[in-house]
DNA sequence: CACAAGCATGAAAATTATGTTCACCCTTTC
DNA sequence: GAAAGGGTGAACATAATTTTCATGCTTGTG
């Protein structure tokens, strides 16, 4: 969307406690009842938040809005998407140590389903159809791609490897910097190198990146700031969006976001290898088969 | 909301044609582009549209509103819920080879999202309790907790491992299944064994959790399919539905759906293990900022 | 401690947007 | 072809929004 109040709400919430007083009293006012707010006059708003309009005002543009009506409007949009998914009521509250399993499970499934749209939203479709077929073009050409990622992010770049290694990609990830340092001087033109990292500032992958480049491997960063130095050292990026909420939560959800950059990867190579490849698709799966019990009638189970 | 544009939009286009000429105008203007209306004021709208404000008003009180600011915050719902929708619409296609990418990137949202949500719909939160107040409980007192989980899940459990360990609870993922059933082997009562299978039949996880009862652990499967082998095998079952459009799809959003649980299972164990913990939290905060590049100037959003 | 500098705030003025009235025009009907 | 009736916009009235400005409060400094 282009004018967008995405996440408003969160983001009030994230802002309130760094705003003067009588500006926070109008964001609870809103977050009291978006719904009425957004019905609301101006001067409506001022008096039941015990203010003046002119805070209201000031209120729209410390938020980033030309007036009062662009904020009208970013609130009305927000009630439409909460009308719209179910779980997203709760939207952004943070999590505190005394809530509840039902209300942590809300706020964690609301973040992380809206991590995922706004990823969606905001992905760079371009790159990933370069990116894909630089990988598919990898199969069976003696091509390497190399995937770096610690931490959190270790998880998407192996779920994402693992995923590559079906389709005969030849891939690899690194578990620590100094082999991933390593294979990065072994790439050459041609190659693919894609660094992982949420916050965009993991000196680690950064300097992957930047040696895979100084041998003209082709760099892709995955990484929720394309301003970072990450994105900086990388020929191409993959934005991945996080509900800034809070720290914890943005971390857990941005893994989602990674996880569905690279799923989406992973099928347009799938798409772009075809069909040489469902061949290895389903052999992969056959194998595993294996070591897996047969499919059986239901057991009635005890519980 | 009192007067709701409940699918304003439809209702635009339906009931344009028995419209006057000048408010069939301003329907199309607003048809045309929502956005764009919700943005505009009533001279704006008047303008573009070849009519006068006079018009605008009564198109507002034609459509039952009370006037222009209800018009507005309705077609801004509208906009809200359409593009939350967006997301929604394209459940249940699958992905062909010749698909373009905005439309395979549609269906894995699609498919992610309603994974989570349904997982989260369904989830035991009972079970969840049980097993965060166990994890808590291990913490500092020489419990142990083992995670196990191959392939795809194996992203999941290495993710929970890594955020446990975060929080001081003795905790292993084992790579492969021999050292998995070897630790399985030394549990004892009041340890804690979890074992994640997608499928619920992948027999090296079915024959850990297996090992770990027979030594007295405390047993927890996490799978999709609750009637499962594994799920039979372990005391407590955390089920996580995926949407069944099509095999890869569902092993996709599988693991959203793992990740889901297991992250609500780490929230919680952090809320139970409050205050003693929140410092070592912070601790492995501080010990990774080292790595990181330093903060930049923070964008104050235009907008 | 006095004083300046800097923000936050609301009162009131200025501007703009919105709602209302009314005169006109164009159909339609008899 | 005249009267009735709805549709329309111009002009006005009202109300909402924005801007300006004076004031009081905090913070840092000599």
């Amino acid at each position: 969307m282009a004018l967008d109040g995405e996440g408003l709400l969160a983001r009030l919430r994230t802002e309130l406690p760094g705003l003067p007083e009588a500006l926070q009293r109008v964001a609870e006012l809103i977050l009291r009842d978006p719904e009425e707010a957004a019905q609301s006059t101006i001067v409506d708003l001022a008096e039941r938040s015990g203010t003046s309009p002119a805070t209201v005002t000031r209120f729209c543009r410390t938020l980033g809005f030309r007036g009062y009506a662009g904020l009208r409007v970013a609130i009305a949009t927000e009630i439409g998407r909460a009308a719209q998914a179910r779980w997203e009521i709760d939207v952004d509250r943070d999590i505190a140590p005394d809530h509840p399993l039902q209300r942590v499970l809300g706020v964690i499934v609301s973040a992380d389903t809206q991590a995922i749209r706004e990823t969606a939203d905001r992905l760079d479709l371009t790159a990933v159809e370069v990116v894909a077929s630089t990988i598919a073009e990898a199969i069976g050409s003696g091509r390497r791609v190399e995937v770096f990622g610690v931490g959190s992010s270790a998880a998407a770049t192996t779920e994402l490897v693992f995923r590559l290694q079906r389709l005969r990609v030849a891939c690899w990830h690194r578990a620590e910097a100094h082999s991933a340092l390593s294979s990065a001087a072994l790439l050459r033109p041609g190659d693919l190198a894609i660094g992982v990292s949420h916050s965009g500032r993991t000196r680690e992958v950064i300097e992957f990146l930047a040696e895979a480049a100084e041998h003209g491997a082709m760099t892709v960063a995955v990484t929720s700031y394309p301003r970072s130095p990450l994105a900086e050292t990388a020929e191409l990026v993959l934005t991945t969006e996080t509900h800034e909420t809070s720290f914890r939560l943005a971390a857990l959800s941005a893994l989602h976001s990674q996880l569905l950059v690279l799923d989406l990867v992973y099928v347009a190579v799938a798409q772009r290898s075809h069909p040489a490849v469902d061949e290895a698709f389903e052999l992969t799966a056959r194998a595993v088969q294996t070591h897996r019990l047969p499919e059986h009638p239901i057991r009635k189970g005890k519980r």
